[in-house]
DNA sequence: AATCAACCCAACCGCATTTTG
DNA sequence: ACAAAATGCGGTTGGGTTGAT
């Protein structure tokens, strides 16, 4: 006993949107702005759902969608925010102005899987060893380990700047990298950098230390094997999980910030401007 | 030229959350 | 406070395109 479906009418249409079906909704949509998509397609004149309007305004008639292919900088972006929310596509969105929640996640899933399955391989090759060739078959069949490896990615990243920023000793370092409250509002003249913030704050230095046996012990010590699942038959996964807890705690707290920030300033960058990334990428560029 | 496989992306589906009466 | 409706979100699929054989 659930709630019907919205898109069960007969003779609803269905499939790819003709040219005169995106007119329509686009005139109307001007005309009488987005919003009530239930009533929509009989005001509007459309033989479909009021779903599936939705979804074709946001993801592809807005006005403001940015098309074409992405940008080095969306690009880590997307790398580093995922490496924080994980598959939390519209709050990437959020952060990546004209972008569709659904173009980053098949963006996610076409190109930059792929490409980090083949950088994995290529620091195999690299390393060799069969330690890490097993480390490499676990992280490539368990999806919380590649995420590890991913998190390691932006730690490291985030480390590369720390380690810049204090070199060039800026002011707003002082600011971020005030533990006392993570909650507290950036400077007005400085970009809220939740990286910096969060890896200097409890939390953080907490999964610091859990994560200093290496990535491949921390994503055994942080995550939980499923049945059957990566892990093996760890039967140590019960005594070192306040690795997990750890890494529950920063990821909950970057969720946090995350909502936080975006509520108080709307959209924002959460990254540090252009010259200090490309600054970062000469000492550490896992990507390229 | 024909066939097949891999890739890409728009759209759908179902569940979760929020809003409304 | 509750139930139903509306909306949002993430996972998945289907079909078109492209490249290899």
């Amino acid at each position: 006993m659930g709630r019907t479906p919205c898109c069960d009418s007969k003779g609803i249409k269905k499939g790819p949107w003709a040219q005169d079906e995106d007119k329509l909704l686009l005139e109307y949509v001007q005309a009488n702005g987005p919003g009530n998509w239930r009533m929509l397609p009989k005001l509007a004149g459309l033989n479909r759902c009021g779903k599936s309007c939705r979804l074709r305004w946001t993801n592809y008639l807005r006005p403001d969608i940015k098309r074409g292919p992405f940008a080095p900088e969306e690009h880590n972006s997307i790398l580093q925010l995922h490496a924080i929310v994980g598959n939390k596509w519209s709050m990437i969105a959020a952060q990546l102005p004209g972008r569709t929640d659904n173009e980053i996640k098949n963006y996610w899933n076409t190109h930059m899987k792929k490409q980090l399955r083949q950088d994995a391989q290529q620091q195999q090759h690299a390393g060799g060893g069969e330690d890490a060739a097993h480390a490499q078959a676990q992280a490539a069949s368990c999806p919380a380990a590649r995420h590890m490896a991913q998190w390691d990615t932006a730690r490291l990243e985030a480390e590369a700047r720390l380690s810049l920023l204090s070199s060039t000793a800026t002011t707003t370092v002082t600011s971020a990298t005030d533990s006392s409250s993570s909650t507290a509002l950036p400077p007005d003249h400085a970009a809220p950098d939740i990286f910096l913030r969060l890896w200097n704050s409890e939390v953080g230095e907490s999964f610091r230390g859990s994560a200093q046996q290496g990535p491949a012990a921390a994503a055994a010590a942080s995550v939980p094997a499923p049945p059957g699942g990566c892990g093996g038959d760890d039967s140590s996964a019960a005594s070192t999980n306040d690795g997990a807890d750890d890494y529950q705690a920063f990821l909950d707290q970057a969720v946090e910030e995350f909502a936080l920030m975006h509520g108080r300033l709307g959209a924002f960058s959460v990254f540090t401007p252009a010259d200090v990334l490309a600054e970062a990428s000469c000492l550490f560029s896992p990507f390229e």
